[in-house]
DNA sequence: GTCTATACAGTGATAGAC
DNA sequence: GTCTATCACTGTATAGAC
């Protein structure tokens, strides 16, 4: 039995291993050992390696942000938009058992290897979300603080929820983080 | 030149290669690189090797936090431990320049190993933190909800602030959630 | 206590057979 | 495209001299 993979049917797997070991942890063995990929059909499709691959998810990852979080935030209904943001990302990040890969690239030093490609994901993310928020009436300033707000909570409920263990932190952070960012609009 | 260390003194030492490297990027070559102490000196006071190195530092960073925050929240008059809290978190985190070590072991596979001591740093700061709201004049439930958002709302604080490599997002985020936290009480 | 030397498993990466 | 074999290197850990 021998499988015959595509690029685009890796990184996904990829994506996963790395959101779960981090960068320094996620070795060639280990991808092996879980998709059944050998090195020599990883390395066919990255030949920069491992950095080549992370970088690939990363832009997966930005790639799927932009389409179900952003374009909606920057150009929908600001409303649902917001709305829609908070049941997507509560999807995305399976309650809080799913961790964000770029935020937790930002916290070591994986964060020099990538960090354009982490700044921007978090700069776009903060933008579309501020967008947002004008267009239901909130003033610049205050949206730009709310949105930051948002997305900062995002992710410190994912540290928090992984700590506790507990699931039902993550979906109540983010309960709690729509309403702050509801309370201004009118 | 030799010099002749106390366990003590290593500690703080290796606490910041780990909040730097995280634990799995954390090698002992490079422990020695950056200390000057050699494996055999490591050996000598942590026999279990990097994994005893690691919750010895994890144990030094929550007797600082069981001193410096927990205590005070406890024990002294509310809105000044709460005060107080804010700005011995901005110093310790150094405005978003330190990360919080705990909160990146929460994130990968690392959280397996020290699952018990990420947990009650968590829980005790939650629950130190209630303590200070409900004192002062806070029901239960809604000081719960505000201690997870308080503590949640620092942690992704530090990852946005290192994302985008700016320590003004850490201070503004930390304002912000004061604020949070302050309108409740009378 | 600290150092050097060393064991040996695991690392990322490459080359060539199929 | 995938596999196996192999490379040089680094990983943790140990032992023994000083």
């Amino acid at each position: 039995m021998k499988t015959v993979y595509e690029r685009a049917d890796i990184v996904p797997l990829l994506a996963e291993i790395f959101r779960e070991l981090g960068y320094a942890a996620t070795s060639l063995s280990r991808i092996t050992e879980r998709t059944g990929i050998g090195k020599g059909s990883l390395y066919h499709f990255f030949p920069g390696g491992k950095e080549e691959m992370a970088a690939a998810v990363l832009a997966d990852v930005d790639a799927w942000f932009e389409h179900a979080i952003y374009q909606p935030l920057r150009r929908d209904d600001a409303r649902q938009a917001v709305a829609a943001m908070w049941t997507n990302v509560n999807d995305y990040f399976r309650s809080g058992r799913r961790i964000c890969l770029v935020g937790a690239f930002a916290l070591d030093e994986t964060r020099e290897r990538f960090s354009s490609a982490i700044g921007g994901y978090f700069i776009r993310w903060i933008d579309a979300l501020r967008s947002a928020l004008m267009r239901a009436g909130c003033a610049e300033e205050e949206a730009q603080v709310l949105a930051e707000e948002g997305v900062a909570g995002i992710q410190g409920a994912l540290v928090l929820s992984r700590a506790l263990d507990d699931t039902t932190v993550f979906t109540r952070s983010l309960e709690t983080l729509a309403k702050r960012l509801d309370a201004v609009r009118r």
